[in-house]
DNA sequence: GTCTATAACTCGATAGAC
DNA sequence: GTCTATCGAGTTATAGAC
């Protein structure tokens, strides 16, 4: 663990920036939290970010570096579906499981700015899905497996994966369950979710 | 369809203030906007609703009133496990394709605020996951179905009715769809997902 | 009930000293 | 690089006329 006096003046406002946007968003952040956070004062963060608006496009990158580009490498990998499953549910569970506000985060702001990202996201790749789709779709012609849309079974996947984290507090309300349980459970899902979506689909 | 002209100057607000917040949040609507929409002045807003934490209340409560009930009232119902997982399934999706933007906006008041919702959520009941966790356990010490963690069950049930619509514009993005083919996909996944989860348990 | 005008305040941003 | 002080834009909220 680093500590704070070890870290530059612009790491701490990366790691204090990181905190109150994820939590607040970028409408709900005030530059004088953050100040405060990293124990400096506002006219600082200025120096290091001329705006606001630039600290959190430096923040958000950072986000989605985390969340993306994982998706894309095992989707497009070249091993067998029930190995590719297996493999991205447990990688990207672990994923978010370190960092499980960031997909609440990345999805808000998608949402309030919809077209900006269409590039962003992808720069000139074709949208990761592709490959996966053809490939169930051949195991499904091949009659390997049963029958199924392959974009619902991809948005289940990522269902499963994601949204416990985007409803963590829902979830921690109607379970009754604290921090420890929590994370029990999710690593469980690192291993169940891969069962319980290859058992629907296996002939 | 009721036109904006038939509605009471109240009922103009509420509708623009829906709108507003359910888009921007708590900390990025503005009075001004929410005033434009309803075609009235901001001074009304305050004269009907004391302030803007007083007007989100209103529009917040609403939301969950669409969103929670439901869930309680199938959770509990007493009819055999497939068909609750059917009926639930069904039902829950319809509610959130006619409220796509509902899930997200109240996921992230929830997440702002987590421990103020204990009580508001489910008042003195008993979160109504109890009941349907007991006839899982049920199914399965009768042998009808495979084992399965209830709690897993139940998340996996919730993720894939409600994620797509709080992911929305990242899998209009992935999957490269406009907005009448994602209404499409999720009006199959109004059985679809039943489908996909009893494949999964069923012996 | 509804409006105009404005007060009161929050917050991002800058000037300027050290 | 870092600070204090302050400006100015934008927002919530209120006063007061009709």
């Amino acid at each position: 663990m680093v500590k704070k006096k070890d870290l530059s003046t612009e790491e701490k406002i990366l790691v204090a920036a990181k905190k109150v946007f994820v939590e607040n968003g970028l409408s709900g952040a005030r530059m004088q939290d953050i100040a405060d956070k990293a124990e400096i004062n506002k006219a600082l963060l200025h120096y290091y970010f001329k705006s606001k608006e630039k600290l959190f496009e430096v923040i958000f990158k950072e986000a989605t570096a985390k969340l993306f580009p994982k998706i894309n490498t095992i989707f497009s990998s070249d091993i067998p579906l029930f190995d590719k499953i297996r493999q991205f549910t447990h990688d990207y569970v672990e994923i978010v499981i370190e960092n499980p506000y960031l997909p609440l985060f990345v999805l808000n702001e998608i949402n309030k700015q919809p077209h900006a990202f269409s590039q962003k996201l992808f720069g000139n790749d074709q949208p990761p899905v592709h490959k996966l789709s053809a490939q169930i779709e051949k195991e499904i012609k091949k009659g390997l497996i049963k029958p199924i849309s392959p974009a619902h079974l991809i948005i289940n996947m990522l269902s499963m994966c994601v949204f416990p984290f985007v409803g963590k507090p829902m979830i921690q309300l109607v379970m009754n369950i604290d921090e420890i349980q929590f994370r029990n459970m999710m690593e469980q899902r690192k291993t169940m979710i891969a069962d319980f979506i290859i058992a629907s689909i296996k002939k």
